[in-house]
DNA sequence: TATTGACTTAAAGTTAACTTTAAGTTGTAG
DNA sequence: CTACAACTTAAAGTTAACTTTAAGTCAATA
């Protein structure tokens, strides 16, 4: 069973024109022609698109994907590389999810903020509030907001 | 205190440039200039500093950037407005986190095959492989990777 | 007061990742 | 066999977010 490039698009939600590019920069080395020169995408490649997908997702670049797609024609010689790629990428996107977390209490400290300032009427009562008026956990989004500088203690 | 755009951009971590572009885009309408026209970064202008940098990392565009420093000058009228910015920006948040799990997942998944051909030197050896040889916790990345749809069960 | 390094702006250049356009080809349905 | 929708490529266009360049100004130090 295969699909077209236009179906293959559809199913994997991107436009054919994103796909015939991929295919261009030659992310996909994988896909079939026929005599006439369509592109015939069979089940299985469907695998590597997903990949290319998590991948893009995760923010790799198409040239470091395309390195990655390069490493995989080359056959078994290349396994420990394309292990290595997986590992600074799975390391990457660790520090992804925690740096969006952190930004996240920044925002939910906006979010109490904003909520506060919408009861009252007026931002001005945030002049009023003192430090323990802020809920315990939002305290730390606080202070990276007000810029305190991550202090290093040096002890000699 | 005040700090020029070299000092405020150092210590933000950006260049120079990017700070004067982001003004010359209207996001700092709150900061200063001397007569001779160089702009003072006061220590309160780090607060808003800080909250485009976390607006930006966590994918928000320019323009909406804008949008939201625009309502801040409106003052008191528009907490509304920007309090659900903020609600909206924060359920991205948490969508974004959500889907780089899943790649996490898939990138798991990705590090057990490559780890598993290394051992066996070729990936010839994931032919030899059942469902049941795939570690319990990547199986389901597996079968995202396999491209099963999600299927819906309908019944009459 | 002269030097000098950092500042200013406007405008052009860069990069990534597509998208669109134009001109032509393929392959299926009637 | 013809029509027509969907395919093909090459090349140009788009967008966001900067960065670089050029020409000039500011302000702190010798």
């Amino acid at each position: 069973m295969f699909y077209t490039v236009g179906e293959a698009a559809k199913r994997l939600g991107v436009a054919p024109s994103t796909l015939r590019y991929y295919d261009k920069e030659g992310l996909l080395p994988f896909v079939e022609r026929t005599d006439g020169g369509i592109r015939m995408f069979k089940q299985s490649d469907f695998e590597g698109l997903r990949l290319i997908e998590c991948l893009k997702k995760t923010g790799m670049p198409l040239k470091d994907i395309k390195r990655f797609m390069d490493l995989c024609s080359l056959g078994d010689e290349s396994i420990s590389e394309r292990l290595e790629m997986i590992d600074r990428q799975r390391e990457r996107v660790l520090g992804q999810i925690e740096q969006l977390k952190e930004n996240l209490q920044i925002l939910d400290y906006k979010h109490w903020y904003y909520e506060t300032a919408k009861s009252a009427g007026t931002c001005a009562v945030h002049a009023t509030l003192t430090k323990e008026d802020i809920p315990q956990e939002l305290r730390s989004a606080r202070e990276c907001l007000e810029g305190k500088e991550a202090r290093r203690v040096v002890r000699q």
